[in-house]
Order: C-alpha cells, then structure tokens, then sequence
DNA sequence: TTATAATTTTAGGCGAGTCTAAAAAAATTA
DNA sequence: TAATTTTTTTAGACTCGCCTAAAATTATAA
C-alpha cells in the first residue's frame, strides 16, 4: 500500500502527465502546493518503488504501475464526487474537497460496490470519465466551445476549469453537463461566443467558451 | 482540527471509558496496538489541547470537549457502517476496517447528509447506537441473555463482541438484530442456555449469552 | 560563447508519531 | 513495613514528509 503523501503525489503527476511528457519537478511542487526540494525527496521515493521514471534534472513520468495506481484514485475520486451529487445532492462545485478526502479509502470491494450502487456511471459530475477497475478510460474527444465552427451543435460533456466560481457561474446560466447548444458566431474583435440554447440567445466570453468543452 | 492519530486515541479512550472511571496508559496502549510510551506522549498533546484530563501516574479521562469530538467519531463510524450494511450489502462482520478509514473523513455536512440519506436510523448494524449531531446518544439498556430469568421474552438488539468469527457464528445461526427469543432453561452445570427462536430449540454456550444483548 | 537567470538537487534540520531501554513511581506481596 | 513486581514516565533515537539555504545543473540572453 501508498501513503496519503504518495498517492497525492501519483495523482498530481497523473494531471500533468495530460498536458505533458516529462513532468517537471517545479510543477510538481505548485500542483501540491509544496517546494521542489519536497517533490525532489518523494519523486526519488516514488522511483524506488517503480512507480516512476526519474533521472536527475530529467523530470518525471509514470510507470505502467504508477500509471496503474493514479487510475484508481482518479476512479475513486470521481465516483464519490458522482455519489455525493446523485444521492446526497450536493451541487457540483461543493464536492471536490470531499472527495479529495474519500478517494483515499483504500478497499477495492467497497469501490466496485459504491460502482453497482451508482449503476456503473461513465462520468462524474463535471464530465469526466470514470475510469474502470481495471483502470480504462474512455477517451472521448471533447472540444471547447471556442474551438468549434459557427452553426455547429452539440451537448455540453465537460468543463476545463473546476474551480467553484466558475462552477457557479455555469450553473447559474445553466450551462449544465447535458445541454444541447449551437455556436452561432464567434465576436472576431475579443472572441465573445454567441450560443443558442433552450430557444435562447446568450453570450460568453472567451476565457468562458474555452472551458466549456461539448461533444459533437 | 484533530490529527488521525489524536482522533484515534480519542476514540480509543471513549470506548475504554465505557467500563472504567479513569483509562489507564497499559489499557490504550493494549487498545490501539501501540507502546506505553507513545500513549504517554500523545495523551499529554491531547491534555494540552484540553481533550483530556490528565495527571502522571493517574490515568486519564475525557473533558466534555474531548468527549464531543470522540462522539463525533462514533457517529460517523457508525453511519457509514449502517450505510455499508444497507447500501452496498455487506455483511455485519465486513464493514469494520471500512468505517475505520470512513469515520475520519471531516465534513459535518456530509455526515448530516448520509444520516438524512439513511433516514435518520438510531443503530448501526451490531444494534449500537448512533449519536446525533450534538453528540446525544440514547441510552438503552441492553441486557445479555445471560442475565434474564428463565421464560423472559427479548429482541436481539446488541453484541458485547465484534470480532469476525463471533459475527459470522451469529448469523450462521441466525441470531441477528431484530429476531425475538424466549431464554428457556439456564443449565447450572456450564451456563449453557436453552433459547427459543422462530419456534425452534436452540442451545448457547455462557460465552456467547454474556454477548448477545437484548432489548426486554 | 560567455554571462546570467531559472530550475533542480543536496545538505541539514524540524515536528509528528513511534520505538527501546532505563529510571521513577505505584501497587502488591512477604 | 520492607522487598519485589508492575506500571508509567523519561531519555534518546528513528522514519516520514516537510522546510530553508546553498550548491549544482540546465536554460536563456547578451
């Protein structure tokens, strides 16, 4: 078994690997909100355990095994934010926290009888898939809005941005994971999308259409 | 907040509390698995943060803060046990180790709104009761079935013992929580009990009437 | 290409929580 | 009551995960 500290450490790594091949130690750091000689230490612990590739100055990847274990607690992490949503009704922006703390529990059984309670769903609440208990996820190609052509329709799937501002600001327009929209124009002068949705006009901002990412 | 090791101790000295006035360092330290002198340490870190009321050489007890918070602890060890049980069918002797990682998970929030998702049950799966959010627990008096007079009626409402092998005895009996039984004939040479249940004849040895408690 | 800046690592230290071994206090027995 | 045993505390040390400060390496700019 892992530590808190090291599945934390798996779990940062494992997000950045997304935008990134080699992760670097600094990011690392401002990811877990700790300084670089920390990561430095746990890195070195990490590839002792064969859980990640490290070469001095090189930056870090994760291993198959490394990659193995941060599923499993993105898994456990999303299907918890998706119980807390469905059965005990939070809103969508309280349960981060939460689920940051219960992703952490460490029986597998519990995991796949928490998956059939819920019905096995494929995404938590902000649209991320969930993955599997053997650690698959479905790719689903998703586009931000500000990357689509004019007149193009499709269903809001996830978003890019998780913070609670702007959770509440979509959910205050209602710019919810499920709604069907059409990009009408995009404002060439600062990018300002003009959407239809529910028969109605509305305008987002840039910052805005390049976090709402919809499946076509 | 309290670290896991504090909510640990905590716990453990509520529960020794139960049959003793004052705890005794030997008594923790058998409790939780640990040294004399690691409970000597972290029991004056818990008097400084005025959780317990400690003086060398005297054992130690709860303050009425320290006595929330171990509370607390029950409450949401006993919750999340009630939901493995219910929710995700687990048996009675399965959820322990589970609700032992559970019950340190922190929101309040949470906690309140599994109990509201339960429905507000008063006891968890081995018939203890579940405090409520102010940490007011309904005393029940339970008494074993070894110490009733012969021909006395009562519901199964408790055990004196959690272990694995006692619990699985139990229900491979199926003596469980909720079934009524008329004790018959205590036999004086050993203790043995002569139960009725379901219209059947049954036999019990003393230790396991000194652990099946009911409810008259 | 050399100087400067940024990043990363090393060295040394700290607090939490644990341990062993020895000393101190309390309880028990003779 | 004195001697012995048991319990508890103290002293000192260890690991984990973190820190700061300084050194090493790599990247960038002149």
């Amino acid at each position: 078994m892992n530590t808190l500290a090291e599945e934390n450490y798996l779990k940062a790594i494992y997000k950045l690997s997304l935008t990134a091949r080699n992760v670097s130690t600094n990011q690392i750091a401002a990811e877990l909100a700790t300084k670089a000689s920390s990561v430095t230490d746990m890195v070195r612990k990490l590839a002792d355990k064969a859980l990640v590739n490290y070469a001095r100055y090189q930056g870090v990847s994760l291993t198959k095994a490394g990659e193995k274990v941060a599923l499993n607690i993105v898994r456990r992490h999303r299907l918890w934010e998706h119980f807390l949503v469905e059965k005990l009704h939070f809103k969508w922006h309280e349960v981060h926290d939460m689920a940051e703390e219960m992703e952490h529990i460490s029986s597998t059984e519990l995991i796949n009888r928490l998956d059939a309670f819920m019905g096995h769903p494929t995404r938590d609440p902000h649209g991320d898939p969930i993955p599997d208990c053997d650690g698959n996820i479905k790719a689903t190609a998703l586009k931000p809005i500000s990357a689509v052509k004019p007149n193009t329709s499709g269903v809001i799937s996830g978003v890019g941005d998780h913070t609670t501002p702007f959770l509440q600001y979509l959910e205050q327009q209602k710019l919810t994971i499920g709604k069907r929209v059409t990009i009408k124009e995009i404002i060439g002068y600062d990018n300002t999308v003009i959407l239809e949705m529910d028969n109605k006009q509305l305008q987002i901002s840039r910052d805005v259409a390049n976090n709402i990412l919809i499946a076509i």
